[in-house]
DNA sequence: TCTTTTCATTGATGACTGTCTATGTGACTT
DNA sequence: AAGTCACATAGACAGTCATCAATGAAAAGA
């Protein structure tokens, strides 16, 4: 939890760039439940926009796949085929997107998943009936 | 069910237009279990894309909010405020994508949600353990 | 201090995309 | 048959994006 601070609707029309606020990976209702409106609508394509590419969504699989969930750049750009900017391009990407953390240790930067962004992602697409079990007891 | 139907996996390396096979929704496995192969991020992409803008967004949404579940695109022009040939444009993508349903009925075109399209996807996004109870009993 | 290593930033470029106006098409009405 | 309505398609255009080569910056090692 403490993934999703919903409810603030700040006044972010047009410019949301990169940096300042993260976005904090998604937000509000599902969008099955009620119109969305213009705000919202921007705020959840924004993050969506961070996972709907081919690269980025190898570059997540494959820091989720790493032992210890971490991985550093070096460790990416080899097996996605792309060059280090390229790489590091995508990686700001999703960290901006809030799904994605940068841990800068010494010459390395690891990345690892926010806990609990995918989830809250996903569910904002699907019903809330469905997400009605965080832990079954 | 019968929504995705994976295990397929078809040689669409490039070519993945619009027409033709719609890509069903979605496929495979959530990203978070193991690394995505280029052909999987392609295909996931393609659907992600669809859903990654606002526009689209909020016509999904006007469509699951409408009374019985459909619209026609004349229900949906003015609230999102675009032209006729844009909200077209867009409503063709979330039928490629396998996200909506479209039934010409007489003049008009009725849009309706693909039952666990979203789903599906969201359940690409999550972590498969959350994902264990598709009906409760 | 100098070199090496790891990553970020800049600038450029080709491709894609969202939007519009204009026009085509099929179905219903009169 | 002619007109009208709902929608799709075509073409154009501006904006965005993914990618790369080149360069900058910071840290570690010699």
């Amino acid at each position: 939890m403490t993934v999703n601070a919903c409810g603030t609707l700040d006044p972010m029309p047009r410019s949301v760039r990169s940096e300042a606020s993260p976005t904090s990976a998604t937000c509000c209702s599902p969008l099955t439940t009620a119109p969305l409106s213009a705000a919202e609508a921007e705020r959840l394509a924004h993050v969506l926009k961070a996972v709907a590419d081919p690269a980025r969504l190898q570059l997540l699989s494959m820091v989720a796949a790493q032992a210890g969930g971490e991985a550093c750049i070096c460790d990416l750009t080899g097996p996605v085929g792309l060059t280090q900017p390229t790489v590091s391009h995508h990686m700001k990407v999703l960290v901006d997107a809030g799904l994605l953390h940068r841990d800068q240790r010494g010459k390395w930067a690891y990345f690892r998943l926010v806990a609990g962004a995918l989830d809250a992602l996903a569910a904002t697409l699907t019903d809330p009936a469905k997400q009605r079990h965080p832990a079954p007891a």
